[in-house]
DNA sequence: GATAAATATCCGATTTTTGGATAATCGGAA
DNA sequence: TTCCGATTATCCAAAAATCGGATATTTATC
């Protein structure tokens, strides 16, 4: 946790993307490789040091099949 | 449209705020006000400058009352 | 045309992102 | 447990993106 961007609904992000990956049966090399990124690229992401924009939500969402309206449902009961 | 990833979804992003704040009767001003943030931030987004964050959407969607699930779900239809 | 409101652009300071290298951690096998 | 390979986290400096105050431009109304 090191960069300022840090909310509870980014949390939520960043986790649901990881637990899915895991569930999804990737590796992080394995997503990034799809996406054309590195390992790092989902380190950070996964951690929440990075930002996410709802373009790259959508691309990892569907690899890793992520329920996005799903999650936007959980975000918006959020705060 | 200056900066270097622009792809066809994130100005569709972009577009979908930009109608939507218009068509709910706000200026820049507002909207960026209300988010504590400059007119420039909202120009910057409507014109595509500047990447949006999920959480970030969903706050600016609830001000100028956008449909995001409708907005993913042309995302999702479009390559 | 004049004016005001709204939006776009400029730009330098600041912050974030990138990705190669590497360190740390995890999991399974023996 | 110890070893090993796989996976994930961290470091860091260069590159890129963002910020926002100032200002220019556009738009709307008269």
């Amino acid at each position: 946790m090191r960069k300022s961007i840090r909310s509870k609904r980014h949390e939520m992000v960043a986790q649901a993307i990881g637990e899915q990956r895991i569930r999804a049966g990737f590796t992080q090399y394995e997503v990034a490789r799809r996406l054309d990124r590195h390992q790092p690229f989902m380190a950070n992401i996964e951690s929440g040091d990075r930002r996410i924009d709802v373009v790259e939500l959508l691309d990892i969402a569907e690899i890793i099949d992520l329920d996005v309206p799903a999650l936007i449902g959980r975000l918006r009961a959020t705060r």
